[in-house]
DNA sequence: AGCATGCCTG
DNA sequence: CAGGCATGCT
């Protein structure tokens, strides 16, 4: 059919005649002109009349469609705000009518956004006029538009919110004191109303008018075929034409395959169980496909069936991994091809497209590790996220989707650490992306960008076969960070990390795998131990393809692919034509790759889960029992101070964060914003990695006693810290007269709770058990120079991090006893948890943090000294030490 | 010069 | 938490 390419016409866009609404808003004439280009004669107009939150909920969607369009590299014109006052000053309305003609015509050249169904949704129920022909007529008084169904209020609440229609005197006055220079809008409103009504319902009662007769086309809403002036092909003729439909009820056209047959072209995979279409370019010059070439919804869909069943057949008839994905994508993206040249779409569509994604992101898993001669990752890649894009176009068409928390999931995690994927899964309604699949596929996400490992390897555990897969190749990425983090951590901490613990924590096969990570990493392995050290870790380059049967395989199941991706959708697979004869294979009979691939040892993981669980401690008898509890309690003694001196790495941490910047890696694909913002999360990061690396001391199931065994066994003995002065035999030496002993250190953290900023004269007087020489008081000093500097960088990030997350009032957050802070600063200075903190700690850090907070939303924290107010203000709030601090043995006990 | 502070690092 | 180093006050 004579098809008129969109183009041929050319558009323009007006925004005129602001005037007031009777129901007390301005609205504006928005109209769309189309001037053919053969036919300068031949003009359509297109006429609406639209109120500002209109034109900006417009703004907002074609901006956005832009925004993705462009990446940016063009800018969006900008629209004016909602306000709240003034919004009938004549200059407030100029500037309204000036940005909505100006984006308009902004989106003229583009086509993407010419043809957005927004911009059509727009128009929709629009008078179309033929203005040369109008001219002549006498100009009617422009109609008004009535309100949606839905009736005005509601529409009004859920667009204005900004504009509350309060009963204030400017609104009222406003509306009825300014009038438009030109526009009678007194007191015929009501009866134009009417009118507009009535000639509404005499449009609806005699709709579907054709325009084909110049002579008198009564204006009238916008009918269908007008409509299609703002599709992306616009069809002259009945919009019946617009797509073909296909009519070829096998899965290769019947001539395709006798062709092929004869020219001996059938693929190995289509000699036994049937040719296929082959995917052929659609060439320019190349004549439409017949309808009979083309395969209906239903046959494409059988079709991708039986392509995923190739998956398992490939396997029976040993044809190469790499081969069978060649033939089975070339097929699909047959499949695509015919389904987009019938228009096909919405949920009919995604269903295809989701069985696509599924093999695809199966594939990339398996064939990770297939040389790039024989398979291109940077090809697979472009087809998977073209298929995710196909996916998120049908999901936001109505249907029930019920694939689509899993799909928009591995989308997520395959673009894990993309602004815009992020941007994507946020935008999506909210009971979508509060499904457990988009949950924690979030959370991954955060984990990723957090450098929290312990967190996203333990989530990653949690997810399905396909979204492991999708979440794959980013597995080895995040292994090699892990142990970048876990070097810098244990360093010179003389850190012992058990294999296992190291295998469990980064979700690997076992000890093997880790030991042969650690060593690619130039991190020495000892025993059943890796040492940590900074200037050890090495980075190999290469990123080697891994398989995973903790993180992948193990989540397959026994099914097929097919019974796989289907499983997400039961009901949809029961209603469907089996087309597909049945291979049942199970796991171990499939080729996976790897399992030739793989080297040295012999697929230990798969016996992991089972074969070291219990680890029994084995009491022998009541005297080793008694002994190994006595072990266990130094253990956990030990551990405690094994965290301590963690939690002052991970401040480490948190500062060389601040100073020095993240790596690189992270900023890229990273708004600014959102850079910043970690960067202040740095500091919690690594304190959660770090959790996630040493259980808490407390009181806790044997199970974990025996973590906390593994974790520092290899710990050279350490002096037991707690007990001041008392029973230090033998292995100790008998501290040097006057010297200062880990008791004074403790009862130094106490005193910290009143007092930051002691004199030499007052730590005379509290420590009078010390001999106090220069080095002395200068070492007491220092401790309470770093105990200050430990509080002041805990308030900061404290302040910092609330700030962030917008949960500061004006006095910054509020300090509780439960709050993180204070549980910080507790676990600091009061580690044994044996002294009551006093209250008045409580408000020094409350002032502290106020202090922060407002200096740092002030943007005071631009100078470089800007701390120094706020320590003025710490150093006048000292309190009174209480007098049980006099007392020479260790600190009191209340 | 001598000591205190602060900032950074290991 | 200690060591190093710069700075600043006295």
């Amino acid at each position: 059919m004579a098809r008129q390419a969109k183009d041929e016409y050319q558009r323009d866009y007006t925004v005129t005649e602001p005037r007031t609404n009777p129901k007390g808003y301005t609205e504006y004439k928005v109209t769309a002109k189309f001037v053919s280009k053969t036919n300068p004669e031949d003009i359509k107009e297109v006429v609406v009349w639209k109120r500002y939150s209109d034109l900006r909920k417009l703004h907002g969607d074609l901006a956005y469609t832009h925004r993705h369009l462009f990446r940016r590299l063009e800018d969006f014109p900008a629209f004016p705000k909602a306000q709240v006052f003034g919004r009938f000053e004549p200059e407030v309305i100029e500037e309204r009518r000036q940005a909505a003609e100006t984006m308009l015509r902004f989106t003229v050249p583009i086509p993407a956004l010419t043809n957005s169904p927004q911009l059509k949704e727009f128009f929709r129920g629009g008078e179309v006029r033929r203005p040369l022909d109008a001219c002549s007529l006498p100009s009617l008084p422009p109609p008004l538009i009535p309100m949606p169904p839905g009736g005005l209020d509601e529409t009004q609440a859920a667009t204005e919110q900004l504009e509350p229609r309060s009963p204030g005197a400017e609104e009222t006055l406003g509306a009825e004191s300014y009038r438009l220079e030109g526009e009678d809008t007194g007191g015929d409103l009501g009866i134009r109303e009417q009118q507009g009504d009535a000639d509404l319902d005499a449009l609806f009662a005699g709709g579907g008018l054709e325009d084909e007769d110049r002579g008198s086309p009564p204006p009238g809403a916008l009918p269908p075929h007008d409509l299609a002036l703002f599709d992306p092909v616009l069809a002259a003729g009945p919009p019946m034409e617009e797509f073909p439909v296909g009519t070829c009820q096998a899965m290769c056209p019947p001539a395709e395959r006798a062709r092929r047959e004869r020219q001996g072209r059938l693929h190995r995979l289509e000699e036994e169980d049937g040719a296929v279409k082959e995917y052929s370019r659609p060439a320019a010059g190349k004549p439409r496909p017949l309808p009979e070439e083309l395969r209906p919804p239903a046959v494409l869909l059988a079709t991708v069936r039986h392509l995923l069943g190739c998956v398992e057949s490939q396997a029976a008839t040993a044809v190469a991994p790499a081969e069978g994905y060649d033939f089975i994508t070339d097929r699909l993206r047959a499949v695509r091809l015919d389904a987009a040249l019938q228009g096909l779409r919405g949920a009919p569509y995604a269903t295809l497209l989701e069985r696509v994604a599924a093999y695809l992101l199966h594939a990339g898993y398996c064939l990770g590790a297939q040389p790039p001669a024989l398979w291109d990752p940077h090809l697979h890649r472009a087809q998977l996220q073209e298929t995710f894009a196909g996916l998120r176009r049908c999901y936001r068409e109505p249907g029930p989707h019920r694939a689509q928390p899993l799909f928009q999931a591995c989308f997520l995690l395959c673009n894990l650490g993309s602004s815009e994927a992020l941007r994507e899964t946020l935008d999506l309604p909210a009971p979508l992306r509060g499904s457990p699949e988009l949950r924690t596929a979030l959370d991954i996400h955060w984990a990723f960008l957090e450098r929290d490992w312990a967190r996203f390897f333990r989530r990653a555990r949690g997810l399905s076969y396909l979204a492991s897969c999708a979440l794959h190749p980013h597995v080895a990425p995040a292994r090699r960070q892990a142990l970048l983090t876990l070097s810098h951590g244990f360093n010179s901490r003389r850190g012992h990390f058990p294999l296992e613990r190291l295998a469990r924590l980064l979700a690997a096969e076992g000890e093997g795998e880790v030991a042969e990570l650690c060593e690619a990493h130039g991190l020495r392995v000892e025993g059943a131990a890796v040492i940590f050290q900074k200037a050890a870790y090495k980075d190999p380059g290469v990123l080697e393809h891994r398989p995973s049967w903790e993180l992948v395989e193990g989540k397959r199941g026994e099914g097929s692919l097919l019974e796989l991706v289907e499983g997400v959708d039961p009901e949809l697979s029961m209603s469907l034509p089996h087309l597909k004869l049945e291979v049942p294979h199970t796991r171990r009979d499939l080729p996976w790759p790897w399992v030739a691939s793989r080297t040295g040892e012999p697929c230990m993981g798969h016996s992991l889960p089972s074969a070291k669980q219990p680890r029994s401690l084995d009491p022998e008898g009541p005297e080793a029992r008694a002994r190994l509890q006595q072990e266990l309690e130094a253990m956990a003694e030990q551990v405690g101070q094994l965290r301590e001196n963690l939690a002052q790495i991970s401040w480490g941490l948190a500062w060389a964060g601040l100073a020095s910047g993240i790596p690189p890696r992270l900023e890229r694909g990273v708004p600014p914003g959102l850079a910043q913002l970690l960067k202040e999360e740095l500091g919690a990061v690594v304190d959660a990695v770090l959790r996630g690396v040493v259980p808490p001391p407390r009181c806790r199931p044997p199970g974990d006693q025996a973590e906390a065994l593994a974790l520092v066994v290899r710990k050279p003995p350490v002096a037991p810290l707690l007990p001041h002065s008392g029973l230090d035999g033998p292995p100790c030496q008998p501290p040097a007269q006057g010297s200062l002993t880990p008791g004074h250190l403790k009862k130094a953290k106490l005193m910290f709770f009143y007092t930051r900023y002691p004199s030499a004269a007052t730590l005379k007087a509290y420590f009078p058990d010390v001999r106090f020489s220069r080095s002395v008081t200068a070492q007491l000093i220092k401790w309470f120079s770093n105990f200050r500097e430990f509080f002041y960088l805990q308030a900061e990030r404290f302040s910092r991090q609330a700030l962030s997350g917008g949960r500061a009032g004006p006095q910054g957050p509020s300090v509780t006893p439960a709050c993180q802070l204070a549980r910080v600063l507790c676990q600091h200075f009061n580690k044994a948890s044996d002294y009551q903190v006093p209250a008045g700690f409580l408000e020094v850090t409350q002032v502290a943090v106020r202090e922060f907070s407002q200096a740092i939303a002030g943007g005071r924290d631009a100078d470089p000294a800007w701390k120094k107010p706020i320590y003025r203000v710490i150093s006048k709030l000292e309190a009174d030490i209480p007098e049980a601090f006099r007392a020479p043995p260790g600190p009191p006990h209340t």
